[in-house]
RNA sequence: GCCGCUGUAGCUCAGUAGGUCAGAGCAUCCGGCUGUUAACCGGACGGUCAUCGGUUCGAAUCCGAUCAGCGGCGCCA
């Protein structure tokens, strides 16, 4: 078999003898094996990352491939920064020292070309990171035209360009962060021998506020035919996680989630990643100690991975490094004295908005634990035995103002507490369909969180609003680009 | 659902007691500079002042509506 040969329903081993083909000439860039069929595809040659160059481990002669950051030039000399994914370096070309359309090509280049370039490295403290590299050849892949964001950046035309944007260094940084955050959540659960599993974004599910529902349909094409879809996006997966618990018993999720609240903070969209698990015979107390070490795997993690980019990022590391665990816990009615103490006026029942708890955790040093919030704050969660008027459940703040970023508890497991819970909240069982089915076959307690990633995300990084920790964000008002 | 704000050149903005008010810096283009740090010097290009309507002899400026976006509250993660 070769590259370009037609595809014909394959056997398995065409397919691996074809996968094979393709790893070799395009992705082994061993000296004996070189691109083919694409000459111009600047894979064939050895290419070195521009962290290597900068930590001083590169060789006397390197081959360097990027984009332009910053370029400025002089009759005889150009300064151009060019950057990669792993960092930016400042590169000479020197008319004398490069063919002539090199340095003519170095000049007319604008911001985010495409390019090659080879040279030596040199350690010159004149230059950004202390490194640059002297161009012997300095190869044009592609000029850009020219960039649309210049230093002069506003939040609107940065949100407008996001699709450009994304190349920021702000933006590589927290996104690098992100992805840290991500696998340590998923390492972590899976470690303790959780099961990850997907639930339906797609669901007709009345259990939760309709208010802030997303509505889905489809255009009259499909009605023609008879069919209808009608359906709402999934604000968590709760429900789905409590039926698929039963055959699993200890299970989580990474999975986006839908809000259509016209929430216009700096913590809010109305489309964010969600980070949710579910455990069978596990109490209140037990998954808060859970998660306690799911929060400080995720800081060790980005501490020893992404030093570099929290700097970058202008975040005092010391403050994450000063983290420790157990974290305090408060319940509501002592967290209401505290808050009074400070001057506000709450009375029992009352919710803690964005002031209170900016109040309580602006100080703090690490994560806040709350519990046995009032019995009004949702019929899935357990009223406490010993304190009926409240519930067995928690939230977890972040501190330095950052507030709520966990919320979890205890749900209730006898299906005759649920339905009269259901009765009390004023709703209609009937509604409810198989969520109370599932409490009718050997039911147990169980208990459960949701995470809001983007949000630790946003504490970890010093973020000042969380649209700035992930790619496209999504706001009742922006669904582009 | 509630409160507030913005819209003038590609970008960031100045300009309103209504009358040389179409302006600056940056970007781009042309020219100059051998060490710049989103450099510097000279020149050029660039706008129906968001849209529609009203008031007026005259509107970027005053009024109304519409559109777009931003910040915050409530709610939540």
């Amino acid at each position: 078999m070769h590259l370009g040969q037609e595809i014909t329903p394959n056997t398995f081993l065409q397919y691996t003898e074809l996968k094979r083909i393709f790893i070799r000439n395009y992705y082994d860039c061993a000296p004996n094996r070189r691109v083919m069929e694409y000459p111009e595809f600047p894979n064939s040659e050895e290419y070195t990352p521009i962290q290597e160059i900068l930590q001083g481990k590169a060789k006397d002669s390197v081959r360097i491939r990027g984009w332009i950051y910053r370029t400025r030039s002089s009759g005889k000399l150009a300064f151009v920064v060019v950057r990669d994914s792993t960092g930016i370096i400042q590169c000479t070309v020197s008319r004398e020292k490069v063919e002539e359309t090199d340095f003519a090509n170095a000049r007319k280049a604008l911001i985010e070309s495409s390019i090659l370039l080879e040279g030596e490295p040199v350690k010159d403290d004149r230059a950004p990171g202390g490194w640059e590299i002297r161009a012997s050849k300095f190869e044009v892949f592609h000029f850009a035209e020219t960039f649309p964001i210049t230093k002069d950046q506003s939040d609107e035309h940065l949100l407008n360009n996001r699709h450009l944007w994304l190349r920021s260094r702000n933006m590589v940084a927290a996104l690098k962060i992100r992805s840290t955050v991500f696998k340590a959540f998923r390492d972590y659960w899976t470690e303790l021998d959780f099961t990850e599993i997907q639930s339906p974004s797609f669901t007709t599910s009345a259990c939760e506020g309709g208010s802030t529902l997303f509505n889905v349909s489809i255009d009259d094409e499909n009605e023609k035919s008879g069919q209808k879809f009608y359906a709402h996006l999934s604000q968590s997966w709760q429900l789905y996680a409590e039926a698929t618990m039963f055959g699993l018993e200890n299970i989580f999720t990474l999975a986006p989630s839908f809000r259509a609240e016209k929430s216009r903070t700096r913590r809010h969209l109305t489309e964010f990643w969600h980070a949710e698990v579910e455990s069978a015979w596990l109490h209140n107390h037990q998954m808060m100690n859970l998660e306690e070490g799911m929060i400080m795997h995720i800081i060790s993690s980005v501490l020893s991975k992404n030093r570099a980019e929290l700097e970058f990022l202008g975040r005092d590391i010391s403050v994450l490094e000063n983290i420790k665990a157990p974290f305090d816990k408060m319940k509501y009615e002592e967290v209401l004295d505290k808050l009074n103490s400070m001057g506000f006026d709450l009375v029992w029942g009352d919710d803690f908005g964005y002031k209170e708890e900016k109040a309580l955790t602006q100080d703090l040093k690490t994560p806040l634990y709350i519990t046995n919030f009032p019995k009004e704050k949702g019929f899935y969660h357990r009223p406490d035995p010993s304190d009926p008027k409240s519930l067995v459940c928690h939230d977890l703040l972040a501190p330095e103002g950052y507030g709520e970023i966990i919320g979890g508890g205890e749900r209730v497991w006898s299906p005759d507490e649920l339905v009269e819970r259901i009765r009390e909240e004023g709703l209609d069982p009937e509604s409810y369909g198989w969520y109370l089915d599932i409490r009718k076959f050997g039911s147990v307690p169980h208990s459960g969180f949701g995470l809001g990633i983007d949000r630790t995300v946003s504490w970890l990084c010093g973020s000042d609003h969380i649209k700035h920790v992930i790619p496209f964000p999504r706001t009742m008002r922006r669904t582009t680009p």
